[in-house]
Order: C-alpha cells, then sequence, then structure tokens
DNA sequence: CTGCCATATTTGGTATGAGAAAAAACAGAT
DNA sequence: ATCTGTTTTTTCTCATACCAAATATGGCAG
C-alpha cells in the first residue's frame, strides 16, 4: 500500500504476492470509485465476504478500516458498511487516486486534477523561488542536465524531468503543498505515460524548463509562477489536455 | 473517525464511548504527528502495546491499519511497525491535521496550511465564479444574508460564513478542489477559533464578502480571485496570521 | 393506525494459535 | 579473522471461535 515503486496499471489487477487485507481493499475501492457500489449503498457483511472471498472476517475487516481511513466508508453495527457520499473521499489520497485511474479515469476526473496542478504547480514554483538554497539550485540543474542528455523518451529521462518538478517542491519548505503536489504529479504522470505512445511529435520541453530554473535561482517569484504556467500549458497541450 | 461533528480540542484528550480502534489510533497519530515517536522508530509490537494497554491485539491491529492507510507507518514482519518519513505522510487528510492540531500545532505548520489557502481558496473563486448557476448564488447570498444578521460574534453568523465559503467550492465542480479547501479551511476554522478571544475589534468583514459575491455573481473570474486574496489577507491579519 | 417492545442481525471486540517472512545470531570454511 | 551460508528467533499475518453492543425490523397491544 502507498508504494510508489512501480506503476500501478502495470498490475493485471489481480496479483499474488500482495498482502490479503490490501488486496481485499484494492478490490473494494476499485468497485467503489468505479462505481460498481453508489454511496449510499451497504458493502457485503464480514460474513458473507468473507465466506464468498475465502478469507478471514479480519482480513475483511482491516480492509474496512483502511476504506475508512480514506473516507470511503464508514461502518455501524447493525446497518453495515456503507459508501460515503463523495464529498467525504480523500481523493487526494494516492491509493484513492491509483484505484480511480485503474477503475478507468472519467473525464472529468482527469480534468480536476489538471486544474489542481495549474493551480498547484506554480503557486510552488513561486515558493521555490523565494526559499531555495544553493544545494536545491545545484540539484535542479544536475536533473535538468541529465533529462537534457537522456531526453524524454528514455526512462532516465522522464526520472530525471519527475526529479526536477520534486526538488521544486521540496524548495517550498511546504510540507502540505509537497504532499499534494506528490498525489498530483504522480496522476500527470500516469496519464502522460498512457498518451505519450498516441501522439506524435512534441516540443522540445527543455526552453520551458530552462525558463523556470532560471527564475527560481535568480529568486524571481512572479517570474518563477508565470514560466511554471506556460510549462504545464504547453505539456498539458502535447498531451491531449486542455 | 472522520467526522466533522465536534470541535476536535473539545474533546479531553481521553474519552469513552469511541470505538477502540479508533480510540486507540487517535492516540498513536497524536504521538506520532506530535514528535512522542520520530520516523523510523518502531512502535510496541502487537504483543506489548495490547497487554500494557489492556486492548486485544485485533484492535491494535485495525488501529496500524488506519495510521498506514494515512501514510504515517508501515508494518513489516519482524521488523516491527515504523514511522514513515514525514514526506509520506498525508498530509492532508483530516484526522492527520486534527492530531496534528491536537499534538500543538508548530508554527510551520500553522504557516503553511495558510500559505495553501492563499494559494486555495482565491483559485476556487475563480473556478466558481465561471461555473456557477443560479442556484449556486442564490445560496451564497443567502448565507451572506444570515453573515450580515447575525455577525461573527454568533454561532449562526460563523456557521453562515463557513456556509458561504462552502458554497463557492462546491460552484467550482472540482471535486479533488472541494476535497482540499475542506481540509485547509478546515484547520483555518480551528485556529481562528482560538484567536478570535484574543483579538479585540475586528473589522467588519462584509465588504469583503460582498466584493467576493459580486465578482463570482458576475462571472468575472480574475476579479473574484483578487477579491477572495484580499478577504483572506485581512481575515488573516485579524486573526494574528501573516 | 400508532407506539412500544422483543428479537434477530450485523458490526465491534477479545482471545488464541498456527504460519510465513525477515532480521539476527551462529557456525563453518577459506 | 572474515566472509558466507544456515539456523534460530522475533514479529507481523491470517484464521477461527465466541461474546458483547447496538439497532433495524416486525409483531403486539392499545
Amino acid at each position: 500500500m502507498t508504494q510508489t515503486d512501480d506503476h500501478p496499471l502495470s498490475r493485471p489487477a489481480s496479483q499474488a504476492q500482495r498482502a490479503v487485507h490490501d488486496r481485499i481493499a484494492h478490490d473494494l475501492g476499485i468497485a467503489i470509485v468505479g462505481g460498481r457500489y453508489q454511496p449510499g449503498d451497504i458493502l457485503p457483511g464480514e460474513e458473507r465476504y468473507s465466506a464468498e472471498q475465502g478469507v478471514s472476517r479480519t482480513a475483511y475487516r482491516e480492509a474496512v478500516r483502511v476504506l475508512s481511513a480514506k473516507g470511503l466508508v464508514h461502518s455501524r453495527t447493525k446497518s453495515g458498511t456503507r459508501i460515503n457520499d463523495r464529498l467525504r473521499w480523500n481523493m487526494l489520497d494516492l491509493d484513492v487516486l491509483a484505484w480511480m485511474f485503474e477503475a478507468g479515469p472519467t473525464q472529468e476526473f482527469l480534468r480536476d486534477i489538471f486544474e489542481l496542478r495549474i493551480v498547484v504547480e506554480p503557486a510552488a514554483a513561486q515558493f521555490a523561488a523565494l526559499r531555495r538554497d544553493g544545494q536545491d539550485i545545484s540539484r535542479m540543474g544536475h536533473a535538468l542536465e541529465e533529462m537534457r542528455r537522456f531526453g524524454l523518451q528514455t526512462s532516465e529521462g522522464r526520472a530525471a524531468d519527475q526529479s526536477f518538478h520534486r526538488q521544486i517542491l521540496l524548495a517550498t519548505r511546504n510540507e502540505s503543498l509537497i504532499t499534494l503536489a506528490t498525489s498530483v504529479t504522480a496522476v500527470v504522470a500516469w496519464t502522460t505515460r498512457f498518451a505519450r505512445d498516441a501522439r506524435k511529435e512534441s516540443r522540445d520541453p527543455m526552453p520551458d524548463h530552462d525558463a523556470v530554473f532560471d527564475a527560481i535561482m535568480r529568486g524571481e517569484g512572479e517570474e518563477a509562477r508565470l514560466k511554471m504556467l506556460t510549462l504545464i500549458r504547453n505539456a498539458s497541450g502535447d498531451a491531449g489536455m486542455l
């Protein structure tokens, strides 16, 4: 759970090797965010589910606790475990986002996340420009070097790209902003990985990146914000969003 | 869990009536975000904790599942349950935020959240101005009426204030933005509830609110953003932040 | 029809044990 | 002595059984 190691879509929806309660939470989570259960519906009871799926009540209960912690459901004795209203869902939780993505993301979902990105990342760049130190700058510079060397067609290049954005985040010195942006960029990464094959010729991303880096290095907050905005707009345009 | 019914600080840190696993998660959660356990530390084992605290291993395990779902810890056989690095924590989870607040919020924490608010709420107002419908406007108008009638000294007035902001959020039609802003405004509300007594004469909040409402009603996105920014800056100034 | 109460159902909690996985301790060879 | 491979031990993981508490449901009386 909450591992960011590999791509959530590379897993064929049903895998061994994972903890039982984790698999249950995963299955139920996808069923919920995918709409197979609607808000107000009640999940199968402990007895029933454990019997049908051949797992223990304990494992099922632990899975429900996880879903409950993420705001997807709430349990009450006798009435059962109900799906919460969507407004209660923790939409920014990494697992919830992954489940949404696996369940087949709706257009509204993707639009929401990209809008959030346009709100958050430029703001992050602005804060980063005001608070970065020498180490931040050298790390960003190194990431851009690697990115330029390998290009976005290679996995090394993409890793460098993500590292650059990550360094900007860390330089904001704002933990809540980091948490938020981590979730947002995860979804963006999953999305662009799909869009990659579909698109033909993408523009050279380096000038945009250099401009952002330059503004952050010079401590120009407002300029960093604007440059990041154009970077995102261009990238999103390439990825077919917007 | 995740109930927004009453103020988290009104509970005297130890309460009956709540589910056992919930109380455990609450206790451990506060201990973790409060720094009594540091990232890398390991929690007491199942056997030990259940023996010392007089609860069952099962209850303890369910509590750990909750903390794990919020990114605070991760369990592995033999090595035990470790506190995650802060970057893994789901800082925007309502419970995590509540625990931070209960544990005694640091200045950095409050600064982070207020910065996030300044990023998020103006953006929300902007989206709301572009997407609101007649019903949104009438609800916002009604909230402002009530707010004007009761004033911010009464609980009705404050409820109306929160309702106004909530209506703006809902009008964005962006669920991830709503989730995010819900967490942020919760912290802001807890904070201002404290600052309330300390401050003497607060400025009249109505002109700022009217300006935001007016811009949203007229569909002026950029203006709504700016007016909301002023509203927040003024309110934060009154509350002693910034 | 209305209000009250008994009952059945469902989650909540406890106790306990077998099992797997991984770290740590250990032993043997070079 | 150090490195390597094996064994031991610790700790989480999953399972089963049983009881408690809460509450939705339906029956019964007025």
